[in-house]
DNA sequence: TATTGTTATACTCTATAACTATA
DNA sequence: TATAGTTATAGAGTATAACAATA
């Protein structure tokens, strides 16, 4: 591992980075976002899980994806990557795969009991991670930044949409 | 390569994101900054250089790492990894290695004049994408963006951190 | 013929260890 | 003995192609 935050604070040689990097948005958005992410790989990982597995836990608690296919879509990865983390998961009895009785050729991918435990103390983990990242910016700075990446967010990439009915109603 | 902006818009299947996972600034920040430098890395790439190549790039024209471990110290990779990128730039005529003459074990990194000019092309077409990522903001989103970015890390890593002195001369 | 899930394989990065020359 | 640069190797992660079952 080479970039961490919290866990394993990052070695302080003395130099710093150039300002041409140092202030470039591409530079800082994608090293906040891979320091942040690195953090809740590693702690995932102590928990005994990948991002990967914990996205598909919550993708499957979700239940708007059914079949293989569209969870792998909706997280980029290739189908044939989802089938060894799915075998993983269903040896643990943390969630099942059912034919789909339309069409035979699908799997129902659906989340066990034990499954949404797991995911429960999971997404504990992450609010944690997420919170001590955040803690350095007061509560105003926190919700610009959301709303910021999210304007972003689903300006870039159509998955983060946000269905107007349910913008509402929660 | 399964994600980027601009190029090849994400493919939209219709299905959308669990808000568990879309609203969760792990998912956000990770999601965003692994697009923006995906993007900077493919136009990189067609410009006929490696992202790791143009960060050593700009670091030699700073001057402020002279040895190649500080170079590979500052971004955060192994010295190993380093020499084979200072190879291909230096077949190229754009840098150049000088041995240290304080002490003979060290390399001097330094940018030729056919360095920089490539240089002042790469910042040119990376700007660009930046601007092209940030078309959705106003120029007071952008502003605090940057501030909310800025000070994220430099809470975290302290490579970031702003001699105080140039912060208020530049 | 096209699609779903699956399997097997190849390739790219990155991590690690070991070597040399200098200190 | 420790450090700078280098080289070579191994591993993880990902991309690609091909297969069987079903539509």
């Amino acid at each position: 591992m080479r970039y961490t935050i919290g866990v394993t604070p990052p070695v302080n040689t003395g130099a710093c980075l150039p300002s041409a990097l140092a202030t470039s948005p591409v530079f800082l958005l994608g090293r906040l976002g891979y320091a942040l992410k690195r953090q809740a790989v590693a702690e995932l990982e102590e928990a005994g899980y990948s991002f990967y597995e914990y996205s598909v836990l919550t993708l499957a608690e979700d239940g708007t994806c059914k079949a293989q296919t569209e969870i792998a879509d909706v997280l980029l990865l290739d189908r044939s990557q989802l089938v060894g983390l799915l075998d993983g998961l269903e040896e643990r009895g943390l969630i099942e795969r059912q034919r789909d009785q339309n069409d035979r050729r699908r799997h129902v991918v659906k989340l066990t009991r034990g499954g949404r435990q797991e995911l429960g103390r999971l997404r504990t983990l992450v609010n944690r991670i997420e919170d001590e990242f955040l803690a350095p910016l007061d509560a105003e700075s926190r919700s610009d930044l959301f709303a910021i990446l999210s304007r972003l967010a689903r300006a870039h990439d159509t998955r983060f949409a946000v269905p107007a009915d349910v913008a509402v109603a929660s």
